[in-house]
DNA sequence: CAGTATCCCAAGCGATACTG
DNA sequence: CAGTATCGCTTGGGATACTG
């Protein structure tokens, strides 16, 4: 398929990007993973203003990939905290490549300021593209096919 | 280590996302990873306004994912058009993450759009956390160590 | 075709103050 | 602590017109 026909809209890169591109929403899904869950702890760790943060948190639990949680200390009055949903943890692909690409490109002389790491064997970890059939698949070997939803979509 | 030491701005994540974090960037590398590169093509595929278009292209060509290179058509004048540097394809695992994260939670009734698939058999592509020593590393099997730098950085 | 210049509007964001 | 309300600044971004 010749790229420019495939529609830019419905593109589910496009579909993401609207749910994420902004400048907070990535590194507050980081800190999520992360285990910072308290509202004040995510603001005071990205430094975003509390209202930004509000509006956020209410988008990201409108679009299913984090959830909001009571919990209760003890001695303590509830409070709330913000967890990601099965969806939202599996944006961690994403912010894993994010990260290795900013570890490549915008380190600078001092080096990544971290790495990750496999639990099991401390063993660097690293995103890679794979077909089903096991075949390394970056790079060029890679394309777009349109699906039957694609076709009826432009007959519509 | 807690996330929470983990300085928020220096963080790789942060530094990826300052340069991709806007409305257009991603759709615009997801354009030229796959053959659409001159202006007025990438304007119209994109529905952006040229203006937009303009600053973005010069904003990446800064950031050294994207170069201008001309080129010309037998009888034609010479145009401009853009291309990824190495470390622009490089960003080609963010963008499979995002698609296939789409795809799955974006995507509706009707399905994905596209699949990418594997050129030499077919296969549809995946996005895979894995370990240097070949075990999967995804979910709570990954964790962020902080490196020489970043104890420097925390020193001065 | 490949942009730049101008204008104006809307959204994003931070600061501050306030509430339960 | 966990927010909402209000304000005003700044940036992003579309429309239009213009240039090489």
């Amino acid at each position: 398929m010749r790229w420019a026909d495939y529609d830019s809209e419905t593109c589910s890169i496009a579909r993401s990007v609207d749910i994420l591109h902004d400048r907070w929403t990535l590194l507050l899904m980081r800190d999520l993973i992360n285990g910072v869950h308290r509202f004040e702890a995510l603001r005071a760790h990205l430094g975003v203003s509390r209202d930004v943060l509000s509006k956020r948190l209410a988008a990201l639990v409108a679009a299913g990939v984090v959830e909001r949680r009571s919990y209760q200390d003890d001695g303590e009055r509830a409070r709330a905290a913000y967890h990601l949903t099965e969806a939202g943890r599996e944006l961690q692909p994403v912010l894993v490549a994010l990260l290795a690409w900013g570890d490549k490109y915008l380190a600078g002389a001092a080096g990544p300021p971290a790495v990750l790491e496999h639990i099991g064997c401390g063993a660097a970890v690293s995103v890679r593209l794979v077909c089903d059939r096991g075949h390394e698949a970056a790079g060029a070997h890679v394309r777009l096919r349109p699906t039957e939803a694609a076709r009826l979509r432009g007959e519509s």
